[in-house]
RNA sequence: GCCGCCAUCGUCUAGUGGUUAGGACAAGAGGCUUUCAAUCUCUAAACAGGGGUCCGAUUCCCCUUGGCGGCACCA
């Protein structure tokens, strides 16, 4: 069991689940499923003042809506899938909670009572200030910023009568002298570092305090993870780690850095590039399929053509082989090309349920309660009554709605923009925008009044697209109108866009009294303009 | 400043001691078409520089340059 693959995320809920940390996440659990171990989840709260329950509410539901689930953690006593707990905020998804460093305070005592016993910790009375200035100096003299060391070797008196004054201590950890520090990391190679650079390194702030660095290393042995696949940025406490682990005699582990995800002006992806938070990237309207295939490419790649990958398929393909060494820019445009993909391939109805929200949000929509029912294996859906119109409308035909733009969107919150002629009551555009090309002005408002009768004539069962294009396309030739000259300003009457589906496809959604109104107005603004 | 990591089209990247240096996104041109989108075809676009090693380096080594990361009583 010991050769298990065990991996871990260890965010810290102090922000909102992060990009990189989702990638992080992302790599860890293929790398386990690829090997059939487990992932593991542990919330890093240790720094009680910066965090809170609220972002590690983020980061969980976030994990799940891409759909990378743990494999370990605190049995979910009350049995619904996401469930908060009273008092102390807490929530599990599915069956495990995630472990958290700050419910394993008495452990981590233990061994940091352990180092002190034995020496290779110790309390360090020396004030912020003055370590400030410390390290002030040493940047101007060209030397590494690191602890003096100056309570390293304190008495047991000196330390008695420091502690009876009440004066504030940290606990610092003996960093080896004359050490070469050396590692194999998977994705880069050999790695080397000279302990002599390291100064002793603060561990915690008190025995109920431990630190990011101490707490760890202890985790990671205690939960029996094999490999730590992090982020670059970590690279240059791995010496310190692996100190550690070797004072506390626990066997050293497989180390793996990614390569961080940077934005366009090459540093760190940080909030002044914009969104950095998965779940800004969630309220835009990415689907969690096209995020994670997205994701995925940022620093990995299967060395084959393919580009378009399931999670399963990236679970088959995935090896830390296939992970670059440097740096990749965050590059929205390839997201959304492949957004735009994933929601044309996606089924009409799902995608329909997905837009609903946001067309609600835009004040398009709304419920129309007690009309709930169930698509079996499916989900719940609904009737809705469109605000602007005072009219009802079925999820069928929110349906068919939805489908004129399938092919058009990148991402779901563009929904409403790209549809609000259908679900505004009068639309606005510019008369001129009815011309096609350079045709004159009588000729496009009388080809309008001829598809205008001809309409009128066609019962309302003929308002269907296939139907209707032949009637239509035979009129066209009869009358000798042009298809342009025809086609487009019909299409600008009823979209009063530049660019929108095709004619035939939005008289099939407007319907028959709607297409005529609108023809008319059309028809109306282009006398009006004449002079 | 110190330590470390990195370096192929604008971007993500493949690749090799001898290649027309490949793909994708984006860009441009064209086809389809009433517009947009989708789709199809095509085009432009890269081995940071300097030394070695070698018959031969984009590839191996060194240096330079550049970029980035870390250097907390954050994680």
């Amino acid at each position: 069991m010991s050769n298990q693959i065990r991996t871990r995320i260890a965010p810290s809920p102090t922000g909102n689940l992060h990009l990189g940390t989702a990638r992080a996440a992302l790599f860890n659990y293929l790398f386990a499923k690829k090997h059939d171990g487990k992932f593991i989840l542990r919330i890093e709260d240790t720094d009680l003042e910066r965090s809170d329950p609220r972002f590690e509410k983020d980061i969980l539901e976030g994990l799940r809506w891409l759909g990378i689930t743990w494999d370990e953690g605190p049995i979910n006593p009350t049995q619904p899938p996401l469930k908060i707990r009273g008092g102390k905020e807490g929530l599990y998804i599915g069956k495990f909670g995630p472990y958290r460093q700050s419910e394993r305070i008495e452990t981590y005592k233990k061994y940091l009572q352990k180092l002190l016993d034995e020496n290779k910790a110790y309390y360090c009375f020396c004030a912020e200030s003055e370590l400030e200035k410390e390290r002030e100096s040493q940047k101007t003299v060209g030397a590494p910023p690191k602890y003096s060391g100056k309570c390293a070797n304190l008495g047991a008196q000196e330390l008695k009568d420091l502690k009876k004054q009440g004066k504030k201590s940290v606990i610092r950890f003996r960093i080896p002298k004359n050490r070469k520090v050396k590692f194999k990391d998977l994705i880069r190679g050999d790695l080397e570092f000279d302990s002599n650079l390291i100064g002793d390194i603060v561990i915690a702030k008190d025995l109920n305090t431990p630190l990011y660095n101490f707490a760890v290393v202890i985790d990671d042995y205690l939960m029996q993870i094999s490999h730590i696949i992090r982020g670059e940025d970590h690279i240059s406490n791995t010496p310190k780690q692996i100190l550690m682990q070797e004072a506390l005699g626990f066997p050293t582990l497989e180390f793996a850095h990614l390569p961080l995800i940077l934005g366009p002006d090459r540093t760190k992806l940080s909030k002044r590039h914009g969104a950095t938070s998965l779940n800004e990237y969630k309220k835009t309207g990415y689907l969690p399929e096209a995020m994670l295939n997205f994701m995925a490419f940022l620093g990995w790649n299967p060395k084959t053509k393919k580009e378009v990958f399931s999670k399963e398929e990236l679970v088959a393909e995935f090896a830390l082989t296939g992970v670059g060494k440097s740096g990749a820019i965050f590059n929205i445009e390839r997201l959304d090309w492949i957004n735009g993909l994933y929601v044309r391939r996606m089924g009409i109805d799902k995608l329909t349920e997905l837009c609903v929200p946001y067309l609600v949000e835009a004040g398009y929509i709304q419920k129309i309660p007690n009309s709930k029912f169930q698509i079996p294996n499916k989900f719940q859906i609904q009737n809705y009554k469109m605000i602007k119109t005072d009219k009802k409308i079925s999820f069928k035909d929110l349906e068919k709605v939805i489908a004129l733009e399938q092919e058009r969107i990148k991402k779901l919150s563009e929904i409403p923009k790209v549809l609000d002629f259908y679900f505004k009551k009068d639309i606005e555009y510019e008369p001129d925008l009815l011309i096609w090309k350079k045709t004159d002005k009588n000729k496009i408002r009388k080809n309008l009044e001829i598809l205008q009768k001809f309409l009128e004539s066609l019962p309302e069962k003929d308002f269907e697209k296939k139907n209707l294009e032949k009637k239509i396309k035979n009129l066209i030739a009869k009358e000798k109108m042009g298809v342009g000259e025809a086609l487009w300003p019909v299409r600008v009457a009823l979209s009063g866009k530049q660019g929108s589906p095709g004619p035939f496809e939005i008289i099939e959604v407007l319907k028959k009294e709607r297409t005529l109104d609108r023809i008319r107005g059309a028809i109306l603004k282009l006398s009006k303009n004449i002079p």
